[in-house]
RNA sequence: GGGAGCUUAGCUCAGUUGGUUUAGAGCACCUGCCUUACAAGCAGGGGGUCACUAGUUCGAAUCUAGUAGUUCCCA
């Protein structure tokens, strides 16, 4: 037992040993059975991504999460898994394809899709494997992957299901088109960023007016290329004149017509607007209502084409350099200005965002909106923190139709067949849909060979949707015992940028296919920023790499550092000081367990009275701060519940309870009490599991001899007592101020704490509290507590709780530094006393407020005024 | 341009129904200690006109309005 073993605690060495036990025991496996069931289901990262910041924020929430709802007797299951991410897993194999020279556009679709699926089973999902260092317990036998067969069907199902309930249509509109990565992305994908760029302002001459022209302005000079109209406002005088005439467009001289509507800002440019309806969506909807032509100009990679007449093949940005000597040629170039715009960016490529016509299929998104808006404002689920309430609510009341179609080949692919006619059929697989097409069309005597399927994917979304469903196959088997057992989840922990994208619309599919929520409380994390407020990103560098920190604090440490600095939905300003206080938190437990192994024990031995109080008191601060972490788990304050066990661990349990309990140098502790202080170790090692779960599983194992499969992980946590003693905490704490000030007089006295005092307490003996004065006297090394009834103060002298103390200290006591601070103290007491007086004077105070509070008041008054007489008697004697 | 949130100690944040001894925590800071579990530590200490202004109230960090700064969302 007496075996040194190292002042620094060594989590590399414990961490893994304890996870693999974890693993090989299926404690983290769940099946359904006879308790109530605990889910979470994890965002899925993409099955491209590598652990960072956000994912160790978000997983380490859920793991507190589902370890407490574990050892709260729950059924906790916890479902890992990958998102297919189309567009970045289809860049990815491209590039990777090109590094070894295979150029995508040589492959068939079967091709590419083969080396897609290499890639992923080779390279995909190392984020769950990192996941493990962090003790993350997932049921990782329940890994899912969002392009899993299973997955895929149910994915299928919903498409056909929304398209036979009218809710999937197809159809030509203009949409966010990515010129990089070669496909349509929805609204959402789309990111805004305010640009230093130019206004150009061109003039076209008035068709069969010589010296007539009206000048327009605009961003994209290129675009005039695919001008039909120019739009004014219909009560702007300026262009009244032109009403019914038609302008010529500069460089290509096409005539154009010279409408009016009431869209225009008469104060923008010149108040005058050029229309391009196939590249911007405004001038699109004008197009449509002034039934205007509509000229695409661009190639899909957004080069122009034949189209555009000029500067044909060049990239748009090219051209929009190169247009300019041709508007200067004809001396339509008016001028150039500066000007500040923003212009839309691909959320996956960064490439700028080209509004594109085309051909795409859509999700209506209105019926399905009313009733998930209404599960959140109603409170069926709870936000937090609450305000993300506003921002759902905005969207979910102007929400628009969702384009679900990607030009790619990674991921689900539109179960919509065509047929010779032109017409189309959709159903759950190619055999289906000939049955249908041959019913619908019998006149065509078609076979499998005419029948071709759609080229396009859906968006990744399309199935994260469903992903709380799907992974308990409740989509494909509606009423399978795990859907039933395990659904609906019982928390959801995510980043508030993803609201739209996905949190919004899982509530959508839950309410559509299970008819009920998919969740009960959706906790948004904060943002991870570096300490300057930046975001932790590649490009800046300054995120740090989660691994690393993990084997620099531990596990542990950097669970701790991350948890201890994320109140809900405040942004985490991550230092690495943090984790620095988790590795110390994590050597402070360390060393209060070298402490106490180190002990002999001796059950011959009584247990000491000081002893007997602090364990007393020990339990009651532990059913406190249960108490408290019960209450901010459930408000998702982890931060706060963590804080709390902290200081439970560290200012209550090393800093005093063993400090009390300690026995003499090289002595021995008595059997009942070293029993007893195991006993509250291991209830703190539980209490503080869920957070730190390594550490805690590795002293509870030694702290007691375990079987075999015995892990602290699965035991109970102590149930939360309902009421606390209160008398015992306050004889508790009123001690404790005494032993403050006595330890306070020795520092200052500089007086060293083996040289053992004596205290003098002027009150009646009657009043002793023996039980207490035992933990001051062993706290604070004195040799006599004296109740003295005389007056006569002697020494270094304060007063706590109305009753005066003094330590009787020849020649060490400077009697005008006594008499300095408690005039300090005489002048505080009277400044407080005034503020009591000038409440109570305020004939409308006693007459308005509760009886209770004024009762207060007058207890405050009494105090002060008694602790007033005190100082000023004892200066009195001083002086 | 529209909307929402935030502003409390040097930093990051609590402050639950407006009243609980003239505002709390962690970190950082200052002083003294290598005291025998821990210097990744121990003991002690200092630090705030609760952004500003006006209002409601017996009473405001807390409620209302305005101002300033700041962050985010939407177009």
């Amino acid at each position: 037992m007496a075996t040194e073993i190292n002042t620094k605690y060594d989590p590399i060495a414990v961490e893994d040993k304890w996870y693999q036990f974890w693993m090989e025991n299926r404690f983290f496996h769940s099946e359904p059975d006879s308790r109530p069931a605990y889910s979470i289901v994890i965002p899925p990262p993409n099955v491209t991504g590598v652990l960072h910041m956000g994912h160790m924020l978000n997983n380490t929430l859920q793991d507190v999460m589902i370890r407490r709802a574990r050892m709260k007797g729950f059924n906790a299951v916890w479902v890992p898994g990958t998102d297919h991410a189309s567009i970045a897993t289809e860049a990815k194999v491209v590039a990777y394809l090109k590094e070894q020279g295979i150029d995508k556009k040589d492959l068939t679709r079967e091709e590419f899709l083969k080396h897609a699926w290499e890639w992923k089973e080779k390279y995909g999902g190392i984020i769950l494997k990192q996941l493990r260092k962090l003790g993350a317990s997932c049921d990782w036998e329940r890994t899912k992957f969002t392009m899993d067969p299973e997955m895929s069907e149910a994915v299928t199902d919903v498409f056909v299901d929304l398209y036979n309930k009218g809710k999937i249509y197809r159809g030509v509109r203009m949409v966010n088109w990515d010129p990089k990565a070669l496909t349509a992305v929805s609204d959402e994908e789309v990111i805004y960023k305010e640009l230093q760029s130019k206004l150009y302002y061109v003039r076209y001459q008035i068709e069969g007016e010589e010296n007539e022209y009206i000048t327009i302005a605009t961003t994209r000079p290129e675009t005039i290329l695919g001008d039909t109209a120019i739009c004014m406002h219909p009560e702007d005088e300026r262009y009244a004149k032109y009403k019914g005439k038609r302008a010529i467009v500069p460089v290509v001289n096409r005539s154009i017509p010279l409408i009016y509507d009431e869209y225009v800002e008469r104060e923008f440019g010149t108040g005058a607007l050029k229309i391009t309806p196939a590249h911007d969506i405004n001038d699109y909807n004008l197009g449509i209502k002034h039934h205007l032509e509509t000229i695409n100009i661009f190639n899909d990679n957004g080069t122009l084409n034949e189209n555009a007449q000029f500067l044909v093949g060049m990239d748009r940005f090219e051209a929009r350099k190169a247009i300019i000597p041709l508007l200067e040629e004809g001396g339509n170039l008016v001028k150039i200005e500066d000007y500040t715009n923003k212009v839309g960016f691909s959320e996956r490529t960064n490439e700028v965002i080209e509004p594109k016509l085309s051909m795409q299929w859509f999700c209506k998104m209105g019926e399905l909106a009313k009733p998930a808006l209404d599960a959140v404002m109603n409170g069926d689920i709870n936000f937090h923190p609450e305000k993300f309430k506003n921002t759902y609510a905005h969207w979910m009341e102007n929400i628009k139709d969702w384009c679900i179609s990607r030009q790619l080949w990674w991921g689900h692919r539109i179960p919509a067949w065509y047929l010779p006619n032109h017409e189309f059929v959709v159903a759950h697989n190619a055999d289906e849909a000939l049955n249908i097409a041959r019913q619908k069309y019998p006149e065509l005597n078609l076979t499998a060979n005419d029948l071709k399927q759609d080229e396009d994917v859906m968006d990744t979304w399309f199935s994260s949707w469903l992903w709380p469903i799907s992974v308990f196959d409740g989509i494909r088997n509606p009423d399978n015992p795990e859907i039933n057992y395990y659904y609906p989840t019982a928390v959801l922990i995510t980043a508030p940028d993803i609201i739209f994208f996905w949190v919004a619309r899982m509530i959508m599919a839950s309410l559509e296919w299970r008819g009920k929520i998919p969740f009960k409380d959706v906790y948004f994390t904060g943002t991870v920023r570096d300490k300057l407020h930046r975001k932790m990103s590649k490009q800046l560098g300054n995120s740090p790499d989660p691994i690393m920190l993990m084997e620099k604090y531990g596990a542990d440490g950097v669970r701790f550092g991350m948890l201890l600095s994320s109140p809900a939905g405040n942004d985490l300003l991550f230092d690495e000081s943090l984790c620095e206080q988790g590795r110390n938190f994590s050597n402070k437990l360390w060393n209060a367990f070298r402490l106490v192994r180190g002990w002999q024990v001796d059950d011959n031995l009584p247990q000491p009275l000081h002893t007997e109080t602090a364990i007393t008191w020990i339990h009651e601060r532990m059913t406190e701060v249960l108490q408290g972490v019960q209450w901010n788990v459930k408000r998702y304050r982890i931060s706060e519940a963590l804080m709390d066990i902290y200081k439970l661990v560290w200012d209550d349990f090393c800093s005093c309870f063993l400090e009390v309990v300690k026995p003499g140098f090289q002595q021995p502790i008595d059997g009942k009490t070293y029993r007893e202080i195991i006993d509250i170790f291991e209830v703190l090692m539980q209490i503080l599991h869920p957070f730190m779960p390594f550490i805690t599983e590795e002293l509870w194992q030694t702290m007691r001899q375990r079987g075999e499969k015995e892990s602290i992980m699965m035991t109970k946590m102590p149930e939360v007592e309902a009421e606390v003693n209160q008398k015992v905490l306050d004889d508790f704490a009123a001690a404790r101020k005494v032993i403050d000030q006595v330890r306070r007089i020795r520092t200052e006295k500089n007086i060293p704490q083996k040289k053992a005092l004596t205290l003098n307490v002027y009150t009646n003996p009657s009043a002793a509290n023996p039980a207490t004065d035992a933990v001051i006297a062993k706290l604070c090394n004195l040799e006599h507590i004296n109740y003295l009834e005389s007056k006569d103060i002697d020494g270094a002298s304060f007063i706590e709780n109305k009753i005066q103390y003094s330590m009787p200290l020849t020649g060490l006591v400077d009697m005008d530094e006594e008499i300095k601070k408690l005039e300090a103290d005489l002048k505080y007491a009277e400044g407080f006393l005034q503020n009591v007086l000038k409440k109570l004077s305020n004939e409308r105070f006693v007459n308005n407020a509760p009886q209770q509070v004024v009762d207060i008041e007058r207890k405050k008054q009494a105090d002060a005024e008694e602790k007033i007489r005190i100082i000023k008697e004892q200066l009195a004697k001083l002086k």
